[in-house]
DNA sequence: CGTGTAGTCAACTGATTGGTTGAATAGCCG
DNA sequence: CGGCTATTCAACCAATCAGTTGACTACACG
């Protein structure tokens, strides 16, 4: 199952993969790791108490999600982060983000036309709106 | 565990909690809905072939992340989108963005003080960076 | 050539997850 | 009161996940 039936969500991108990806706090933390540069297997895993074998598995889903890529140098993998997967999860939250903002924006309109045309309920005539912004 | 040894990462805000919730296309689709304002269970749980107590687990799991607030209106439970938490991944995303592109401009740095400071390899004297940002 | 180093693959385990059914709670309405 | 509606709780199941151990591949170097 890819996709859910009845959906807004734009096709699906391998936005799935990244969140998940990055649900994790280590692996989340071997990214923070990949912005200073990139780095090989051992040298990722040695803040961890567990085994390079589950680095190398937690390497492998960031790599399967595309956040990150791995080359080869002799027997060594050197693991590069890829930027581009944060514009794709950006993107997902700033859509989201804006279209709370214009349903706010709509919800302020309405308001303030009710203000300056209910007959009721105005002792001044200045179209205050009542809701502000969330906190931004 | 909470959060692993040796990191970099933040003390460890319920960001692990919000990517979680956020990997699953289902709850993704629902916090979509959700900017276009509030709604119930039912409503929420109309468009997906699932029983209403799947949508109420997923509402759970979004709750719990902070992603989503349940108030009560009779035997009603509107769902509310929390829009603070996005601010949270942002934040995290845009912080490792902005590292990444610290790097690479110290790396350009580097580069231009090598052309300038080499004695070979310096037909003219504009230092220009040899590497561009990532495409953003 | 053999040995050490860097990494992956495979099989197993316990915990978590996404879903189910069935029963319980809570509040409106006749 | 009794029933309908909205929602949650509890137990269960199959699949996935994060971790382990053990065996394997690939390469450098002496």
């Amino acid at each position: 199952m890819t996709n859910q039936p009845g959906t807004l969500t734009p096709p699906n991108d391998g936005l799935d993969a990244v969140f998940a990806a990055l649900a994790d706090p280590t692996r989340r933390d071997m990214v923070a790791r990949l912005t200073e540069g990139d780095a090989t297997v051992t040298e990722l895993a040695e803040p961890y108490d567990m085994t390079i074998q589950a680095v190398s598995k937690h390497l492998k889903v960031l790599e399967d999600a595309g956040v990150v890529h791995r080359s080869r140098d002799a027997q060594r993998r050197p693991v590069h982060l890829e930027a581009e997967v944060f514009d794709l999860m950006t993107a997902w939250i700033e859509r989201a983000r804006r279209r709370i903002e214009a349903r706010y924006r709509r919800l302020d309109d309405v308001l303030a036309a009710m203000d300056t045309s209910d007959p009721a309920d105005q002792g001044t005539d200045d179209p205050q709106p009542r809701r502000k912004r969330p906190a931004s």
